[in-house]
DNA sequence: CTGATCTCAGTACTACTGACATTA
DNA sequence: CTAATGTCAGTATTACTGAGATCA
């Protein structure tokens, strides 16, 4: 283990104190260090929870969208576009998860550049598994209460959808 | 550019109405989501505004924290508290902070076991006009007044203080 | 001796660029 | 021919583990 008190004080809110008093308004940049931290610390506990299932949160979210989809088969393209993932991403975790038996690539009816993936049973067996592993840790999301947790959704769909994300 | 057109919905939102259906309260699953994608935007628009500068948002970062230290220097141990990083992080950015002439490795008077890290006129330098390019985009975060900007600064550190981040 | 500090080697993961073959 | 689709090779960045040297 590394060193890791916790400090006795917020770092970023201190950074916040001082780049007010040197440099301007800080409200924009304690707003976005918020998130990267944030992110960081559900990345890691959620990646931590999957670990002994052999999932990265990039992947579950992948077995997720195939469950939920009708035919339990998406184009790769498609999973692109709902995961927000680069082209070459999708083949990463889509190879990453045949390995592994968890879904299967099969060829499209009609569109012969179309490469479909469809998720197997094992793969849903995994999706279960892992959900009851994450929802076990709340996602790794803690202190915040019903209300507090929908208000963070709103806030940070605004911003989704004006970076352009949908519309 | 991958076929990276904005989807006519939105692709969280929807994930969590069939998670709601199918697998139960879904509010924290997407708030993590939000907070995953939001983090991917911002990241990604922040190193591309610091990209012509030769840095990361990363190793901004380490510049602003030794900036704002009273000599212009830490040591290396502080620096991963201060920016809760892993020691091998640390050692890893300033390693090219200081191939880039931006920071110089010094020894510590007292305690020779410590590395001090410290800011070059050069460093003080690019962190000026890499703020400039910051700020210019506002760090990347889009479609929030200043009261939602705040709401969120709050609501996210009430998530790190829960988390053991700080006390 | 215990523990802290830093570094190095190596691994894992994801994003991205550029190139390429295939096909609509 | 143009555009879309998927893959591959290679690069960049960061997180992390494990090991080791140095030193309080």
């Amino acid at each position: 283990m590394p060193s890791h008190h916790p400090l006795p004080f917020d770092p970023i809110d201190r950074a916040a104190q001082l780049w007010q008093d040197r440099i301007g308004p800080a409200a924009t940049m304690a707003a976005v260090t918020n998130i990267m931290r944030v992110q960081q610390i559900l990345q890691s506990s959620v990646d931590a929870a999957l670990r002994p299932h052999g999932l990265t949160f990039a992947r579950y979210e992948a077995l997720v969208l195939l469950v939920f989809s009708r035919q339990g088969s998406l184009p790769m393209n498609m999973m692109g576009q709902r995961l927000q993932l680069h082209p070459t991403s999708v083949t990463n975790i889509v190879d990453r998860l045949q390995a592994d038996h968890l879904v299967e690539r099969n060829g499209h009816p009609t569109d012969r550049r179309t490469t479909v993936v469809t998720i197997t049973e094992a793969g849903r067996q995994r999706q279960k598994t892992a959900t009851v592993a994450l929802t076990d840790i709340d996602f790794g999301l803690i202190g915040l209460n019903d209300d507090e947790t929908a208000q963070l959704t709103v806030l940070l769909t605004k911003v989704r959808r004006s970076a352009g994300d949908f519309s």
